[in-house]
DNA sequence: GTCTTGACTTCGG
DNA sequence: GCCGAAGCCAAGA
């Protein structure tokens, strides 16, 4: 089990309409670097996993995987389409959209 | 083997 | 609140 095989799980655990932070699954993780989780999604797309990684922003709730998706304004759309609000790249209410990992998780 | 590069975060100024 | 620097750790060159 690499870790980022623990990131997958964590992020498929995210439900819909709610996002969370690299930092938080990295701590929940303990994986030491929340850099870690940035670069375990970005290798999702190539294990052919179907990982909603579109839930995951950085600790500001901005999109800033958003050019590492297939096409322009790809992550925007899928977050829009859970009913979650984007306003220049920031998710709107992004405090209380925020789910945390270790509330929920174990 | 070292060096660079990040879908990041925190701290000091 | 916004920079710049540093810390972080796994790939790829």
């Amino acid at each position: 089990m690499h870790f980022y095989e623990r990131v997958y799980a964590v992020v498929e655990q995210i439900p819909p309409g709610r996002v969370t932070t690299y930092g938080l699954i990295a701590d929940f993780l303990a994986l030491g670097s929340a850099r870690m989780v940035g670069w375990a999604l970005n290798q999702s797309h190539k294990s052919g996993l179907d990982i909603p990684a579109h839930r995951v922003v950085n600790r500001k709730g901005e999109l800033s995987g958003r050019a590492h998706f297939p096409g322009e304004g790809v992550m925007q759309q899928r977050l829009e389409a859970e009913n979650i609000e984007i306003t220049d790249h920031r998710v709107k209410d992004f405090e209380k959209l925020l789910w945390i990992p270790s509330e929920h998780l174990l």
